[in-house]
DNA sequence: TCCTGTCAAGAGCGGTGCTCTCATTCATGG
DNA sequence: CCATGAATGAGAGCACCGCTCTTGACAGGA
């Protein structure tokens, strides 16, 4: 028996499915209204759209108690009281489960670094800057293994599809915004980079406004290098016996981040 | 004859253990010799040490391939024509075997680091730190999986013994040794930094010479950080459509670096 | 020569992702 | 209103995985 922990009372299957089936009725009644484009009009669309979700939630429990290497597809299925095959009627592999996760990792993340950013006043860059720093740790402390599955080491075999990039780049667009008002501003001073760099920087070049000189963009590259690093090294474990005080730590690293990014 | 093979089982089975005593017998004349305190007396301790080596030699080639997670102890007893459960007579499980490689993965890095400083003079200091900052990187490129075992995301139900922290801290001793020289030559500008993060580097400051200051640490480990963060979201692919030319990138950066040093 | 400890092999356990078949359920078009 | 075809879940099965336990062959020392 390849599923053995399914009913070992004879010819429940029936049963099974109507305790599965209300489960999901009563999490479909507490469930936040999808906002979907195009609402399910019957009602096997709208089991389906509920039980995708609950499966991805499910996976996401299981992905921050495990990590993304101990995502199991079975144990997802099992948890939702059905089969694991039944679970690719909704998902064609584990991988896509996966980009979904990482998907919503990317949107949970930017979400709250752009709540946080507009709390500030659009002229303390300085402010902004931070306020994306401390929603940016405070999310990965929150959630390490949703930080992880996108700014850790690969899941490896997985290739991300290209429907992440925009989700991708919803945290550094508010960086790149606190750029451009900073050179808007005028009172940056500027360094010269070399030739060769500036054409090493010509990908990037093309996704922000053309105004925001080389220097000043190095600069912001190398900020949200030393924020990503600084996280993960934490998460890592790798600060252990080495800082006593992440939180004091971090505070004055960004702080003299900011500084260099001329922030004020 | 020294091996134990002699096994009247079907051909296929001692016909591969055949192959697989020659190919031990060829590393044996090849294999560096041990820098073991006691060199292994009888042939069966002998064969035991050798064979040891041969698994991690070819751990190490898997892992290489397919990532910390895709290591198999099975896979690895294939190739060395054995059964998966006699690797257990080497190593207690596959988390040891791990250990093993993160071990053997820090000292490689280490010990490239070590020869690229070596070769600058002792007064370049910048030098020295462009030096291990080339070295990382392309030790980093060149075994990408070995990188992301010691500083990507841990892996999961994994916990790093004691004797990893000897090895890890070969790399970052170059670093200090820098600061330490850096202070020693008296002309760096010093800012003060709060007691707080005064008291937060107390772990740290246990590690490394005392009259370092407080502010030439902490932009020490940024400067360290930012030579991991940046190694690693290359390794990631995080860079891809960012940054065309990674080298001319990462020189700029690490010049960058050193200019906040104040290495000169 | 015998004894003892070491060794590889093999079977087996519980787990994984994934595929295929089959019966059932359900929305919908005639 | 009912038949049809798509959607769905269950179940069996394949090839893997880490790990455990037992068994028989072997080497080295007494």
């Amino acid at each position: 028996m390849s599923e053995p922990h399914t009913h070992p009372a004879p010819a429940h299957g029936s049963a099974a499915q109507g305790s599965a089936a209300a489960h999901r009725g009563a999490a479909a009644t507490t469930g936040a209204p999808t906002e979907r484009p195009s609402a399910p009009r019957t009602a096997r669309e709208r089991a389906r759209a509920e039980l995708t979700e609950e499966i991805v939630g499910t996976a996401r429990r299981h992905l921050d108690v495990d990590g993304a290497a101990g995502l199991s597809l079975r144990a997802v299925a099992r948890d939702l009281g059905m089969v694991s095959s039944a679970i690719y009627r909704y998902f064609p592999s584990r991988d896509d489960l996966l980009t979904r996760l990482i998907i919503d990792a990317y949107n949970a993340l930017g979400e709250a670094a752009e709540e946080a950013e507009a709390e500030q006043r659009r002229t303390d860059l300085r402010g902004r800057w931070l306020a994306i720093a401390h929603a940016a740790r405070e999310w990965a402390l929150a959630n390490p293994q949703q930080w992880s599955l996108i700014y850790g080491s690969p899941v490896p075999g997985y290739v991300a599809p290209q429907d992440t990039i925009g989700p991708a780049s919803r945290t550094t667009a508010l960086l790149v915004g606190i750029l451009a008002d900073l050179h808007a501003r005028g009172d940056v001073e500027q360094r010269s980079v070399p030739r060769s760099v500036r054409a090493a920087l010509a990908p990037v070049r093309s996704a922000i406004p053309p105004d925001v000189p080389d220097d000043l963009l190095v600069r912001g590259l190398m900020a949200w290098t030393e924020l990503i690093g600084t996280i993960s090294l934490e998460i890592n474990g790798q600060f252990h016996n080495v800082i006593a005080d992440m939180p004091e730590y971090y505070d004055h690293v960004m702080d003299r981040t900011a500084h260099v990014l001329e922030l004020g």
